[in-house]
DNA sequence: CAGGCTTCCTGCGCGC
DNA sequence: TGCGCGCAGGAAGCCT
């Protein structure tokens, strides 16, 4: 459920307490979390002890921690997974997968626990690659190094998110163009564009009165040229209600971080008045998850 | 080869 | 009260 705000949220609040960090040591309690991690390419741990993490780097949905050896740790938080700071000897967080010892120049001993419900997340130590135009991988902050060039190969097929300054407009709305799939399942392929999940979908076809299976190559340049400035615009409202403090992330217990579902008139929302027109909106079953629109305003057409 | 379906997972909530 | 089922969905991988 995490998508590109509350990954963003978690890469921003941990940031402070990893980069300059050296991994004293490493506890995998659950080796289903490893699923990514490529076994010949070493073992998890021996590739983590003793290097030293330069950064914390995002691309859509994807987190990575660059280390010292070129190499990176790859965190995707897929349904359920959080990244606490702990206090070390704090009690052991439910369903805590993976442990993080980190000896920090400034801020001391501190672990990084890797807890994960449902363990579609994993962590995964990865070779890095240069990106194909050159230009930063993904974001990080102000932060810059040699590392800001490369990017992790597992995740070097993942598209660049629509808050990137280096996010092809153009090129995506051609891709669009061309696409003979429905709208939804366009805008969720992260290999076209990535970031946006079931929920921040709903919500930016609700607002371009769009409905999910509407084609993509359907849609005149001028309509999915505001549906891509919609999706732009509620992940950025997400941003700005998720800003957590280093503080916060450290101390924060639930670590959910988000879905701001203050702010979320469509998704969850069936039952209610659409706020346009005031006719009830409903959930459906698309691609074996739920879609929610307004009847009324998101026709397919 | 693009498109789309299946699989992996656990906890929670609901109905009987 | 307790059991079992359905539901939540990100992304790899496979099939058509």
């Amino acid at each position: 459920m995490p998508e590109l705000p509350e990954v963003e949220v978690v890469r921003s609040g941990v940031e402070p307490a990893v980069t300059g960090a050296v991994v004293a040591a490493v506890e995998v309690f659950e080796e289903r979390s490893l699923r990514r991690h490529v076994r010949a390419f070493g073992s998890f741990v021996d590739l983590l002890v003793g290097r030293r993490i330069l950064a914390a780097v995002r691309r859509g949905k994807f987190l990575w921690l660059p280390l010292d050896t070129g190499n990176a740790l790859v965190i995707h938080l897929g349904m359920s997974g959080q990244v606490l700071l702990r206090t070390p000897g704090s009690p052991g967080d439910r369903q805590l997968r993976i442990r993080l010892h980190l000896d920090h120049p400034e801020h001391g001993e501190l672990w990084l626990n890797f807890v994960d419900q449902r363990i579609f997340g994993s962590m995964a130590v990865d070779s890095m690659q240069a990106t194909s135009d050159g230009m930063p991988a993904g974001f990080a902050g102000a932060a810059a190094g040699d590392w800001s060039g490369r990017i992790p190969s597992q995740v070097a097929h993942i598209a660049r998110d629509p808050i990137d300054p280096a996010f092809s407009s153009d090129a995506f709305l051609s891709a669009l163009a061309r696409r003979k799939t429905g709208i939804k399942r366009a805008l969720l392929d992260q290999t076209l564009i990535s970031g946006i999940g079931n929920i921040y979908a709903d919500e930016a076809l609700f607002a371009a009165r769009l409905h999910y299976n509407q084609r993509a190559d359907s849609l005149a340049r001028p309509k999915a040229t505001m549906l891509l400035g919609a999706v732009r615009t509620i992940l950025n409202r997400a941003l700005a209600e998720g800003g957590t403090s280093f503080d916060a992330q450290y101390v924060n217990v639930n670590g959910e971080s988000g879905y701001f579902s203050h702010s979320l008139t469509a998704y969850g929302q069936q039952g209610q008045p659409c706020p346009r027109c005031g006719t009830t909106l409903v959930r459906e079953q698309f691609m074996n998850r739920s879609s929610h629109l307004c009847p009324r305003c998101q026709r397919l057409r």
